[in-house]
RNA sequence: CGGGGCAUAGCGUAGCCUGGUAGCGCGUCUGCUUUGGGAGCAGAAGGUCGCAGGUUCAAAUCCUGCUGCCCCGACCA
């Protein structure tokens, strides 16, 4: 993509209504634009990493065994009065009328709906387990929205609802997505912890909020330090092996992990003193098995090996793209601006022409865009008339994990310098090898 | 929902107390020079001072009401 031929509005300035690091660097990175409190456009550069961090999510939901659908973002009012939510829900919920004054909603979540189309075609327990997910944009009317994309009122959601014939089945369901979700947000470069969460009405302790460490983060959590150790599961990992699976989550759960609300001062304290950690976290995740509570009332059931029907066992597994967003800048950003991960990156490379309109360097230039568009890398070619220190500002505010500096100086030998945003190494190498290098 | 604050050009702001032709920086446009860490000079455009009332000869400025937004707390993914 040539910059000139881009919308990306980028703010030298900070709006003075962005507090926290990830609001302020998305606005001047020209990711989104606030439109309402707590609600946002995102501009093209915020769409590519939205984007790219629902690829991972559905590409981790996929292997995991569930199935996307899509469901709409406005429903009936009389759906949740069958569950009773409709009026227990409070003034989160946006309600709304049509033309012929029927009461409708934004919904603020799917569990009514997705029982609704379960109960619509499944009869057998044959048909189960099922785990159904979809990606679509919630509402909840917070009282106060704050921190930009990390607690706006519209935002974008993966939810995945489970069924299954007993609480056995439920639970592998739930560890399932448990493990997904500890491969999802490693993917994006994301260290992430799961920590003990409020029980559902049925008890146990069968929910889970996964929680990244950040300095900036919202809530104060406390683990043991030897999660940060903890090798992830791999791609091929199993998801049908019962056995497997617990293994896994059971070794992420032994040890002591927990947001301020569910904190046991005495037990974390029983913790050797250097394995303590006492952080800023940031939920970006959670998982929750809720049995019948929704089956129950709206009657759905299947008919079991036995001849009986009973109402399914339900869970109900979360993650918010958009404040992945937000919480992968809380993480990997500096002074200068954010830096992405690899996996996420709206570009995999931006190559600065650091003397446009000279013949050499755009040549060069042109070259190399051409070069590494054709081996179907992403990349941003700055082309605009701007001074060199301009263009690496630029490049460093929005984050693309490598520069490539054409100037007369290095081309002077016929080379280029390669920048690496994480750490800011650089070294000169000739075009072929930059190619290489970047282009795998 | 309680408490606090803000609203003046695209962004950041001064002016308001003490009423009298709305100013600065950045950005934008034109021209020339410049080109390895947000260039220099010269010129230009851009404002119903959030909205509605009121006081006054005169309101960005004083008064009343409203709206929007931000921060702290409670709440929440």
């Amino acid at each position: 993509m040539r910059l000139s031929r881009y919308f990306l509005p980028i703010l030298r300035e900070t709006p003075k209504e962005a507090e926290i690091v990830s609001h302020r660097l998305m606005l001047r990175a020209g990711m989104i634009r606030q439109e309402a409190a707590g609600i946002y456009a995102f501009l093209p550069l915020g769409l590519r990493v939205l984007n790219k961090v629902c690829r991972i999510v559905r590409e981790e939901q996929d292997r995991s065994g569930a199935i996307e659908l899509l469901m709409p973002t406005i429903q009936s009012a009389d759906l949740w009065r069958e569950s009773g939510r409709y009026e227990a829900y409070g003034k989160e919920m946006l309600r709304i009328k049509d033309r012929h004054e029927r009461e409708m909603l934004f919904g603020p979540t799917n569990e009514e709906m997705i029982t609704e189309i379960f109960r619509a075609y499944i009869r057998s327990y044959k048909d189960l387990p099922l785990n159904l997910y979809h990606l679509q944009w919630k509402f909840r009317d917070e009282v106060r929205p704050r921190f930009g994309l990390m607690r706006g009122r519209e935002f974008l959601m993966k939810d995945a609802y489970s069924f299954d014939l007993d609480f056995a089945g439920a639970k592998h369901a739930y560890n399932r997505m448990f493990v997904a979700y500890l491969r999802t947000f490693a993917r994006m470069g994301l260290q992430s912890i799961p920590m003990v969460a409020e029980s559902g009405p049925i008890g146990g302790n069968l929910s889970h909020e996964f929680i990244v460490l950040a300095d900036t983060g919202e809530s104060e959590v406390f683990c043991h330090r030897d999660y940060l150790g903890f090798e992830v599961p791999p791609a091929d990992v199993d998801f049908d092996s019962i056995p497997g699976l617990q293994a896994i989550v059971d070794k992420w759960t032994a040890l002591y992990a927990a947001t301020s609300e569910k904190h046991d001062a005495a037990a974390f304290a029983k913790l050797p003193p250097d394995r303590q950690i006492s952080a800023r976290g940031i939920e970006v995740g959670q998982v929750f098995y809720f049995g019948t509570k929704y089956s129950e009332p709206m009657r759905a059931v299947v008919t079991g090996p036995d001849g009986a029907e009973r109402a399914v066992h339900m869970g109900s597994y979360g993650i918010g793209p958009t404040r992945l967003v937000a919480a992968l800048i809380e993480v990997f950003h500096d002074e200068a601006g954010i830096k992405w991960p690899e996996t996420v990156a709206p570009f995999a490379v931006v190559v600065l022409n650091l003397k446009q309109g000279a013949a050499d360097t755009d040549a060069a230039s042109e070259q190399l865009y051409a070069a590494l568009s054709a081996k179907g890398v992403d990349t941003l070619y700055h082309d605009l008339d701007e001074r060199p220190g301009s263009k690496f500002a630029t490049a460093d505010l929005i984050g693309i994990p490598w520069q490539i500096l054409v100037g007369p100086r290095g081309l002077a030998e016929g080379k280029v310098e390669v920048k690496r945003r994480s750490d800011g190494s650089r070294e000169l190498m000739t075009p072929q090898d930059a190619l290489a290098r970047i282009g795998g």
